[in-house]
DNA sequence: GTGGTCTAGACCACG
DNA sequence: GTGGTCTAGACCACC
């Protein structure tokens, strides 16, 4: 599924990054489908498995799969699974709003970035 | 200049990343000032570097700081970081946002949220 | 004389290289003129001199600048930069031929590589 | 395992490279067996570990070994030795060549210099 | 079994 | 000497 190319000058886990997110955008892996463990694609591609884990990881940091401790890693979809997708985003809002406090950005100006998304075609939930 | 807290549930390089990220907030390390090296740090804090590497990483994905290969890692110009913050914070949060609308959580919810951390001891900036 | 640019994402060697081989193609380095000395123009542009160093070395194997020890780095003169380049060719050679020799490749195995890329597209100089 | 000899003229790096190709030659390094890492031999030997990796990086590229990032270094096995070197001969003596052509030297003279080194002492192979 | 964190230590690019 | 990437193998929490 995946082909590494070792003469390439970009890290091994930019390039499962970059694979992946192909897949994804492609639509080769459908929203929800499991992704390979991080130890059998380690096995698979005969590399580290610290080396899936980092590029998993920044995956989800970038929205496109979601990881769930001792089940697997998933390709993020926009229908179903509302709560656990919930979750993420009310941690990251937390972490997000914490920084935000301390570098001095006020309420006032993230509440104006959430209505501008809200407020998008006047559609107010 | 750095205490760990092994009791505490988080991992040991969120713990780095927050003690930095106070002390350049609170101006203790002053802008374009060296950070400690990573070995150095990871043997004065008798932990391994990569966990080092790691909270760096993520400090400069965060904007605080910058690397330079072979020379370094400093704290970013406060004129500069202030922006550089801000703008991944927005991007950050816009993003979300957008998830968060597609997720079906309503606006109210995120206000909720964003309420929590900035009204913290009672202090509303 | 030479502005580094750290957004630049070559590494500053190269960016020295490069500078020094222009301002000699534009001849603003006449022939036999002296480059700054590796510890004055580390100094001004702050970096280290081992990056200089690297620079020079780099500059010489290319012929482009001859140094003499004890004495400085100066610029190739036009006319014998041709000279220059070719010797090196030469001397390159001879090292190979002779690790050839003692690796048990015939002298037939070498021409027939060199009448490759010299029959290339059929002109034969 | 290696004594270094100061009053040598050779660089350094030259005399690590030249007793790890003795000890590769008679087979006191058997093939595949790892070599002490570049950090280890620098501290035995008092010296930098710069040293040590240009002295692998030249051994590597001579064929006499091989690294692998995160693992280290091993001694090329005997077979495959001869093919790697004559490879890499091969691949200098094109890349040579091409600058040659591009530099106007003839083919003739390139000629001239490899007989030179194969008709010393009267023996042509 | 899965993901997440951490240690120990390696080579590599760069300064 | 400094940051970056990677390997190997460990332990934990979760399911």
């Amino acid at each position: 599924m995946i082909i590494l190319d070792y003469k390439d000058r970009r890290p091994i886990y930019e390039q499962v990054i970059g694979k992946f997110q192909d897949l994804i955008a492609c639509d080769v892996l459908k929203e929800d489908s499991q992704l390979p463990s991080v130890r059998n694609l380690a096995m698979d591609l005969s590399i580290n498995p610290n080396t899936i884990q980092r590029a998993y990881s920044e995956l989800e940091r970038r929205g496109f799969i979601y990881s769930i401790k001792g089940k697997g890693s998933f390709v993020v979809e926009n229908s179903n699974m509302k709560a656990a997708k919930q979750k993420r985003i009310y941690d990251d809002l937390q972490k997000l709003t914490k920084e935000a406090k301390v570098m001095g950005v006020t309420k006032k100006e993230l509440l104006e970035t959430i209505d501008e998304i809200y407020d998008e075609r006047g559609d107010e939930r």
